[in-house]
DNA sequence: GCATCTAAATAGGGTTAATCTATTTAGATG
DNA sequence: CATCTAAATAGATTAACCCTATTTAGATGC
């Protein structure tokens, strides 16, 4: 049990920096009195002697507590760059903002997100980490991350989220694929097909879920959670697939060439959201990586 | 001004320690609502949010806060450490003593007293500043020592003495001096002599005084405010000298053999004292010292 | 799906501690 | 010796702190 306080303590070296208890009073704002009292307080609870009082010339340290004055310094130094870190954490944009990211969707957007928050802000260090939506909705839960980069999808109770893009899935085909040849594609055409399904969670039950809410059941000829290994295993031939995102170019890490068309249902489109903890107001590092990312997916989307 | 104290910090820590503000409060003897009141009190006044709540799970740091965290846990134990320093230095005998001492006894007593110090108390520090007796008594009045050894005379009010050591002046003469044959002399027989006064105060008041006290004058021929400078030019038979300290050995710094004598006249002795500041209550290293002191002096007064 | 459990938040009241103004004490100074 | 300066004290007010009792709300088990 702690038996000072700051308070106290910022008495005490006020008394010892101005050599009186009034210019302590008047440096402080409080009167004489307060000061005189927090003083004699203080001597007893430590059980020490501090100040030597020389009634018409001030005080002066003794000399038993100048180690304890000196400490009191330090003490008081680290609280004030203690106050200093969280003001400004609140108004300028200096410090840490921890980011999860569904790690699909981080190869696509982040070098250019990470890449404008650093011109924008470049005091702010951004903490990336990339997981299943799952593990990001934990995180942001925990309190490990600030905020999650997801689908908005099969997301928790609790969370805000801020919609950035909305994404019309399109059909991968094999360049060489009978339906390449056309420029849209129905779910129907696709139904009987072998597909590719990309095997992670929320994008399973997504895409899954595409055909079951027009009424077929796709084949799934190969499952696989690697975004790139389903755009391999489908410039090989072995199915068709369908996804949300995108890399540039449309060949495959082993070299295939793919053919991407557009779906000619209207489907429910894929929403990449901001999200965060609801009970957790936003800091303003935050709400400037927001921005940051407004900015970004509507310059995407144009 | 700061905002915050060190109990808010306390109890943050002790939330994030335990988990939950339930923990908290078991761990440090206060109610839960005690704790829940404080944190929130803490994040407004800093103007930053620092839990997250889990209803029904307690709470975790939020991943804005981890940094301030960091930084209440350093204050926390500085502080922790500033109340072990305080109280240590209350209870156990460890840390630094300022000594005043008045120049010319510091060669002759000092060193023994230093030994018997480190022999007794092996974690208290000494340190030792040389001065007149007033330069002593202003250092005791500035808080720059704890303690003062000197004579008891011509010192200042508001300081308390302890008697140490009671000495009779005695008589210095070149031992070829007429009066070296006898084993003690009298004031008046020195009267008329050539005398080589110690010139410091306040020895000097003291010396003459006692001629004084007695209706006669000395006649001084040389003064020094150095003792052996005092020793030498009797030694060289440039006349007598009365002092109170005798340095081990009658022989002086350029060789010269001196005779030492008592006064016969009952005039009053030299004290040597420990004296402190009245309005300053002694420590207890103060009081290890005073006790060291007394050991010393005891002995060599038997 | 409903009852139970756990933990945080809120309400209301009582006690302590901090601070104020006004006054007194006491050493320093001219 | 009167005056000045600064600390200590007295008494009253206010704010802070902490308590018990209760409510809210998410998690968990049957």
């Amino acid at each position: 049990m702690l038996r000072f306080t700051l308070r106290q303590l910022e008495y005490l070296i006020a008394c010892i920096d101005t050599g009186s208890l009034v210019g302590a009073a008047a440096q402080l704002n409080v009167s004489q009195p307060t000061i005189s009292a927090a003083i004699a307080k203080l001597e007893n609870q430590l059980g020490a002697q501090l100040l030597i009082r020389h009634h018409a010339q001030g005080v002066v340290p003794c000399a038993s507590a100048q180690v304890h004055i000196k400490t009191a310094r330090h003490l008081l130094q680290l609280a004030a760059e203690f106050q200093l870190e969280c003001d400004s954490s609140g108004s300028e944009l200096t410090g840490v903002l921890s980011l999860g990211c569904f790690a699909p969707l981080a190869p696509t957007y982040l070098p250019g997100l990470i890449a404008r928050l650093n011109d924008q802000y470049p005091d702010v260090e951004l903490k990336v980490f990339e997981g299943t939506q799952r593990e990001v909705a934990e995180g942001l839960r925990a309190g490990t991350q600030q905020l999650g980069l997801v689908y908005d999808l099969d997301l928790p109770e609790g969370l805000y989220k801020h919609e950035l893009l909305s994404v019309q899935p399109q059909v991968l085909l094999p360049s060489s694929h009978k339906l390449a040849a056309k420029k849209q594609l129905s779910l129907q055409e696709l139904a009987a097909e072998p597909m590719v399904l990309l095997d992670v969670s929320p994008s399973r039950t997504y895409f899954t879920g595409l055909f079951q809410s027009q009424g077929f059941n796709p084949v799934i000829a190969h499952r696989s959670s690697s975004l790139e290994l389903v755009r391999g295993l489908v410039g090989r031939g072995l199915g068709y697939s369908i996804l949300v995102t995108r890399p540039a170019g449309d060949t495959t890490y082993d070299g295939q060439k793919l053919a991407i068309r557009p779906l000619r249902d209207r489907v429910e489109p894929s929403r990449i959201s901001l999200c965060g903890l609801e009970s957790s107001r936003p800091g303003n590092i935050s709400e400037a990586f927001r921005r940051v990312c407004a900015d970004y997916f509507s310059q995407l989307a144009s």
